[in-house]
DNA sequence: TTCAGATTTTCTGTATACAGCCGAGGAGTT
DNA sequence: AACTCCTCGGCTGTATACAGAAAATCTGAA
C-alpha cells in the first residue's frame, strides 16, 4: 500500500490553469487551493464545510485539510461553529470597510517608522524604480487589461517595499495578516473600474500619493508619512463603493463573500 | 481499549496549581498549557520543541499537541524551522517595543472609531464604573500586593471595555492577536514597579489618561480619543525599559523570552 | 396532518501507524 | 590525524482507524 499509488487526483475541478509548482507540503497546498475554491465562489458562503467533500475533492488525506482549514480560520476567511467544524465566512460592508481602513492605519504605521527610523538607500531606490514603472504604465493612451493588471502587480510590490521600510517583521506579518482579506489588499478592487471613463484619473491620484509618502519618508517626515498613507487606503475604499453597485467577480476575486447591505 | 482508560497523566510537571476547569477539547488544554510553559520558563527559548517531548510532558497525543503548536505558531510564540518543527522564540528589546506600539495604535484606531460611530449608555456606564472602582483602588496609602493584581484586573477591563466599544469584531481579533505576547498587553508590566517608590504616581497618571480618553469618546472627539491611547501605551514602553534593568520574571512572565540588547 | 421520539447516518476530535528526511556519529581512507 | 562517506536513530508530515456527538431521517401516535 504506502501511499496509495499516484491517486489520479480532481476529475472535476473545473480550476483554471494551476498546475502551479508544488511549493512542498500537501498542507500549504491545501491551504493554496481552498483559498482560491473559496475567492472563486466554488463553496458557497455560510454554509459548512464537511472535510471528506475536502478529501475527495482535494485527493488528499484529512490531516493536511485540518491544517489548511485551521489556518483559513486564523486568517479569517472560515469561521468556527459552535458545534466544531467550519463554514465559509461572509462579510458585511461595514466590515469589509474596517478591513480596508485597518489596512490604511497599519500601512501608515509602516511609513511612520520608515520615517522615523530611516531607510537604505538601495530601498529607497528600488521603491522609486517601481514608481518610475508605474508612471510608465500610466502614460496618456495606454491603458489596456494588459496595462491594469501591471499596475496590479507594480502596486502590490510598492506596498510590499513600503512594508519592508518598516523593518519590523512583527509589522510585516500584521499587515500581511490585515491584506489576507483578498477585498482588503491595496489591489483589491482596482480592477473593478478597468473599462470606466476616469479609471486612470484614479490611478493617477494613487500614483501621486506614492510619490509623496516615498517623499515623506525620505525627508523624514513621519507624521506626513503616515497620514498620507491613511489617505491613499480610502481610494481602495473607494473602489469598494463602485464594486458593489456593479458586482464582475471574475476581477474581484471574493466579492460574493459579501452580504448587501 | 478506547480511550487507554482515564488516562493517570503527568507524574512529573512541576506546574503550580492548574486544576483549571476542562474547557473542552484537548487542542485547547494543549495551547493553554503549552502557553504556561512558555512563559514560566520551563521551555528554554530557541531550542526546538520535539512533539514526542509534549506528548510525554502533556499526556495526550500528538494530534491535538500538533494543532497547539500550529496555533502558537500563528500567535507568535513560536517561529518555524526551516527544518520542520517549532522552537521558541525569542524577542528583542526592539521587537518588544515594536509590539507595544503596534497594539497602542489599534487600542488607539479603536478609540477613534468609538468616538466617530458612539457608544451605547450603557456601556459608557460601565466603562465609568471601572474606572471608579480603579480609583478607589488607588486612594492614598493603600498599595499592597492585593491592589496592584486588582489594578491589573481593572485594567484589563477597561481596555476590553474600550475594544468593546468600536464595535468591530475584526479590530477585536487583531488588538486580542497583538495583545497575545504577554509583555505587549496592556498590564504586562505594571507589576514591575510594585514596590518602587512612585509606583503609585504613574498609575495615577494612567488612570487620568483613561478618564481623558473616555471623555473624548464621550465627546465624540474622535482624534484626540486616538492619540491619547497612543501616548497611554508608553507608560507599557516606561514599564518595559524598568523591567529590563530589573527582571524579575515571578512578576512578570516571558521576561526570559527577551534576549538582552 | 403534525409532533415527538428513536434510530441511523455522518461528522469531528483523537490516537496511532507508516514513510521519508535530516542530522549525528562512527568507520574507512588518504 | 583529518576528512569523507555511510549508517543509524529520531523526528516530522501524512494517512487512517476509532469513538463520541450532533444532525437528519424515519416511524409511530395523537
Amino acid at each position: 500500500m504506502s501511499i496509495n499509488p499516484s491517486r489520479a487526483p480532481h476529475a472535476d475541478s473545473p480550476d483554471s490553469a494551476d498546475a502551479e509548482f508544488d511549493g512542498s507540503s500537501q498542507a500549504v497546498k491545501a491551504q493554496q487551493r481552498l483559498r482560491e475554491l473559496i475567492l472563486a465562489g466554488q463553496l458557497p458562503g455560510g454554509t459548512r464545510i464537511a472535510e471528506l467533500a475536502l478529501v475527495e475533492r482535494l485527493g488528499m488525506s484529512r490531516t493536511p485539510i485540518r491544517a489548511a482549514l485551521m489556518r483559513l480560520g486564523e486568517e479569517g476567511l472560515l469561521q468556527t461553529l459552535p458545534g466544531g467544524g467550519y463554514a465559509v465566512r461572509t462579510f458585511s460592508e461595514r466590515e469589509v470597510a474596517d478591513a480596508i481602513e485597518l489596512r490604511g492605519t497599519l500601512e501608515g504605521l509602516a511609513a511612520r517608522w520608515a520615517a522615523e527610523r530611516g531607510v537604505s538607500a538601495a530601498l529607497m531606490q528600488e521603491a522609486d524604480a517601481c514608481l518610475d514603472q508605474i508612471d510608465a504604465l500610466l502614460q496618456p493612451g495606454t491603458l489596456d487589461d494588459d496595462h491594469f493588471s501591471g499596475y496590479v502587480r507594480l502596486n502590490a510590490r510598492f506596498h510590499r517595499l513600503l512594508v519592508e521600510m518598516a523593518a519590523s517583521a512583527l509589522l510585516s506579518r500584521e499587515i500581511e495578516r490585515a491584506s489576507g482579506l483578498p477585498f482588503a489588499s491595496p489591489s483589491g478592487f482596482v480592477g473593478v473600474q478597468a473599462h470606466s471613463s476616469d479609471a486612470r484619473d484614479t490611478l493617477v491620484v494613487a500614483q501621486y500619493q506614492h510619490r509623496q509618502v516615498l517623499q515623506a519618508i525620505a525627508q523624514r517626515e513621519a507624521g506626513r508619512a503616515e497620514a498620507l498613507m491613511r489617505e491613499h487606503s480610502r481610494i481602495a475604499r473607494h473602489h469598494l463603493g463602485l464594486a458593489l453597485q456593479n458586482p464582475q467577480p471574475s476581477v474581484t476575486p471574493g466579492v460574493q463573500l459579501i452580504r448587501p447591505s
